[in-house]
DNA sequence: CAATTAATTTAACCTATCGTTAACATATGT
DNA sequence: ACATATGTTAACGATAGGTTAAATTAATTG
C-alpha cells in the first residue's frame, strides 16, 4: 500500500507532455497523461490520484475550469498549475480555487520534483492534522497549535493570537520552502488586497519577534513571492 | 491477556481489503474483514468491535446503508468511511449518520493509523463521560461529581450547584487541554448564544473562586476557543 | 400553597486581547 | 533614482472575557 504515488498530468503540448511524463516516471511516480481538459476530467474520474498537475492554457477547457471540476469532486486534491506567463490575476484565481503551488514555464525539472515531494508530504501532514494532531517541534521550539502555545526550551510558553497561530502553522507546513503570500492571504485572511497584505506583514514582524530568541530560526522574505521559515 | 482493539473492515475490493487487513494486523489490531455490506452486518452482529471502517461504494449494500444499520444497534460505534472521491454531499451524509472521520482513497497508511488511534482515544474520553465515573482527584482536591462535593485537603467539602458540577467535570475530563466553549455550551447549556456564553463565564468565575485556595490549579482562558484547567 | 432559599440568568461595568490601519523607515529590483 | 515591497511600531476600535450584583426562575420547605 506504500505504492507509487499517482499523478494526473494534463498538458496539451504533446511533446512537452510526454517528456514530462517520462521524466516523472523515471522518478518513481505513476503518471497518467491527458492532452486536454476534457480528457483530464475523464481520467480523473476513472482513477485515484494523489496529485494533479494542470497546464493552465489549454484548448476547450482551461486548467482553472478543470481544477474547479476536480475540486467539486474532491475538495482536498492537491493541485499544481503550470503557467506560461504568471499574471497576478491568474495566480490569485489559482490560489482561490485551491492551488498548492505554481510553476512558471519554462521550469527546472528538479524544482518540479522538489515541489511534488513537498506537496505530497504537506498534504499527508494536513490530513493527519485534521484528526487533531497539533504538536510541532522545530529547532528548540515546541509549538502547540491547539492551545496556541509556543515554547522555547524550558522557558514558559508564550501565547499566540489566532492569526499568529495560523500563520506560524502555515509557515511550518512549508518550512524551508516558500510559503506564497497569496496562499496565506487567501487561506487565512480570506482576501488579498493592500490592507490584508500589510496586516500580514505586521504578523510576520510579530512572529519574528517571538522567534528571534533562537538564532537557528528565521523568517526570510522572498521579494514579491512570500516568506520562508528557515530552520538550520 | 488480549487487549487488542477489534476493528471491522468492510471493503469489496478483495486485493485492497486483504492488504489493508494485513497492514492493520501488523499494527496490532484485531481485524475482521467482510467483503460486502451484507457480510459486514452479519459479522458486526456476531462480534464486538471497537471501530468499523467501511468502504462507501460497495455492491448490494453501500457503506452508508450499513452504517445506518450499525448505528441502529449501537449508537456509539465509531465509524471511519473510505471513499474514492469525496463528494461534498457524501461527506455531509456520512457525518449525519455519525461518521467520526473520512479517508479519501488513495490514502497514506500512516494517516489511517493516526486517525484510528485518535478516534479510539477520543471515544474513550466520551465513554468515560457517559458511563459516569464520578470520583476525581486532582492536585490537592477531591471531587465527587455524583454528590457534587469538592474537598480541599482536610477541609470540609463544599457543595457545588448542578451547573458548577457539570462544568468542573468537563474541565477535568479535558484537564491540561482545551475544553472548547462550544462543547460546554451545547452539552451543559444545550444552546450556544450570547447569554448562555455569558452565563458560562459567570460559572467559570465561581469555579475559579472555589479553586483559588490551591495555587497549583488554574483555569486559563484561550481567547475565542475555550478554557483550560491547568494542574501543575 | 405561600414563603424561603437555591440556582441560574441577565445586566452592568471594567479589563484584556485581537486585528487593522496609519505612519514612517528601509530594502529591492529596474 | 524611482516605484514598489517590506519592516516595524503604535494607536485605535471591536469583541471576548472577568467579575460582581441584581433580577429572575426553580426547588424546597413549612
Amino acid at each position: 500500500m506504500n505504492d507509487k504515488k499517482r499523478i494526473l498530468l494534463v498538458e496539451d503540448d504533446p511533446n512537452f507532455g510526454i517528456i514530462l511524463r517520462d521524466f516523472l516516471k523515471m522518478n518513481d511516480y505513476d503518471i497518467v497523461l491527458a492532452k486536454n481538459g476534457m480528457e483530464g476530467f475523464e481520467k480523473f474520474k476513472k482513477y485515484d490520484f494523489h496529485l494533479c498537475i494542470l497546464d493552465v492554457m489549454m484548448p476547450y477547457k482551461d486548467g482553472f475550469t478543470l481544477a474547479g471540476e476536480i475540486k467539486e469532486v474532491n475538495q482536498d486534491m492537491p493541485l499544481i498549475f503550470l503557467t506560461a506567463k504568471s499574471l497576478k490575476e491568474d495566480v490569485l484565481k489559482g490560489y482561490k480555487i485551491g492551488a498548492d503551488d505554481y510553476l512558471k514555464k519554462p521550469f527546472d525539472s528538479d524544482v518540479l520534483l522538489y515541489k511534488i515531494k513537498a506537496i505530497l508530504k504537506r498534504n499527508k501532514l494536513i490530513s493527519v492534522l485534521d484528526t487533531g494532531e497539533y504538536e510541532f517541534k522545530f529547532s528548540s521550539f515546541e509549538f502547540n497549535s491547539k492551545l496556541r502555545h509556543l515554547k522555547f526550551k524550558d522557558n514558559k510558553h508564550v501565547k499566540l493570537s489566532p492569526k499568529e497561530n495560523m500563520l506560524l502553522k502555515m509557515l511550518i507546513l512549508h518550512k524551508n520552502d516558500l510559503m506564497p503570500r497569496e496562499l496565506a492571504l487567501t487561506r487565512i485572511w480570506r482576501d488579498d488586497n493592500y490592507f490584508t497584505s500589510r496586516s500580514m506583514d505586521v504578523y510576520i514582524a510579530k512572529l519574528r519577534k517571538q522567534l528571534e530568541i533562537d538564532p537557528n530560526v528565521k523568517i526570510n522574505n522572498i521579494h514579491g513571492e512570500g516568506f520562508r521559515l528557515v530552520i538550520d
